[in-house]
DNA sequence: ATGTATTGTGTACGTTCGTACACAACAATT
DNA sequence: AATTGTTGTGTACGAACGTACACAATACAT
């Protein structure tokens, strides 16, 4: 009994489209559950996700033509949690000393909540099929630029030129994105591990920021 | 034609435990190079990496168990490489702020070097198999604690914690690996971009260095 | 010189894979 | 009501996989 998949079965008299978008959604799901067993998304193949989703192998080719197609389905949905993220993150204080904490904590929080997720972006961001890795790479620089349009519109480092400011959140999400994979592998019966690794990453935050509020143009330079 | 392997092949009257290392390390080159085909580490499969050693697959079993054990072996090389590069950066000047373009260079020269295995350690940080990732994980810890010494060594930073310093050292060396991937993926005949990668990457380690520079105990509780 | 342990080869078996094709069920269109 | 297009199933085939076992070659210990 291999851990029984999850698909409607409930035959509520759904739109044919409606009814597609389901099955769809549950092979993702599968995909993303397989890596949540410690399978790596590059080793999943066409049958094994089928079989997690309770359909037959070639139920997979109805909705991608390959697990790279697949692949970019998460991607997207990545850029749409990104995005929901960071509009969270912007209802914080205005003050951005005040604001990283609470930014953290809205991204520990979406970390856990949209575990696999991540565990997607971290591992497949440097490893696997390289059309995978350019389309998060993509995505992250998306999620790095609007971030720095954000300190803008707080009117924070109001003198750095954007490409710098640029360099900065994209420092930021590295240090984010390094952070993320760290917390699924922590010992879940060990709360203070994950406050201790929070409060490191906090500080490489603050690090960061502090470094960007002492960059000067001559630095640059120098 | 599937691209000739390389093994030994000369028969030089060796020894028989260093035929032995020949034919271990042809493996894990051969690992290597398919990786550097585009191929995942985790995807990689026991008779795939023996064929591209040139020797049938049951040879394989003679020098590891399965593919996570290379992987191992590939890890160990991996911190042999890291020390090094530790040692040919602590032989620049003593001043950070003028090291850091050096140890730049020096790195950047490492990674193009050994382009392989930093895809390697890029790659399977995140993803992949556990013990892999663990492994890896523990390599690079060491690596940044031995950045903290030499920090110390060199008077930088004389009125931090070490486990701030540490903590630093862990940004700088999460940047580094997250910059290492970046660079094999660039269109080879486009030097510009190179440099330009080059120039955000330097200025990422300033901000660094320069917030730690800042840093101070009352900030951490701020 | 003889025996032994190690290294690499050859063959083989069962499993899983990707994919092709024909078919059933049925929502949507006409 | 009849037709059509879409979604999922069943069956099948060749290829690649991990692994087991017997065997050949030979460096090394005796």
């Amino acid at each position: 009994m291999p851990r029984a998949a999850a698909r409607p079965e409930a035959a509520e008299k759904l739109s044919r489209t409606e009814r597609k978008d389901l099955t769809r959604a549950s092979l993702t799901q599968a995909a993303l559950d397989l890596m949540g067993e410690g399978r790596s998304f590059t080793s999943l193949g066409i049958r094994e996700i089928a079989r997690e989703a309770g359909m037959v192998p070639n139920g997979f080719y109805r909705h991608f033509r390959n697990t790279d197609e697949l692949g970019l389905a998460l991607v997207e949905e990545v850029g749409i949690t990104l995005r929901r993220l960071l509009r969270e993150a912007r209802r914080g204080g205005v003050v951005p000393s005040d604001r990283v904490r609470a930014s953290v904590d809205v991204y520990c929080d979406y970390v856990k909540q949209n575990r696999l997720l991540f565990l997607f972006i971290s591992s497949e961001r440097a490893g696997g099929s390289r059309i995978l890795r350019l389309a998060i790479r993509n995505e992250v620089r998306h999620f790095s630029n609007e971030m720095a349009q954000d300190f803008r519109g707080t009117g924070a480092y109001p003198d750095m030129p954007t490409a710098t400011l640029q360099m900065v959140t994209g420092l930021i999400v590295n240090t984010m994105l390094s952070a993320a994979p760290e917390m699924p592998d922590l010992p879940p019966e060990q709360p203070m591990l994950e406050a201790e690794m929070t409060e490191n990453f906090v500080q490489q935050l603050q690090i960061v920021l502090l470094g960007a509020a002492g960059w000067r143009v001559e630095r640059a330079v120098g």
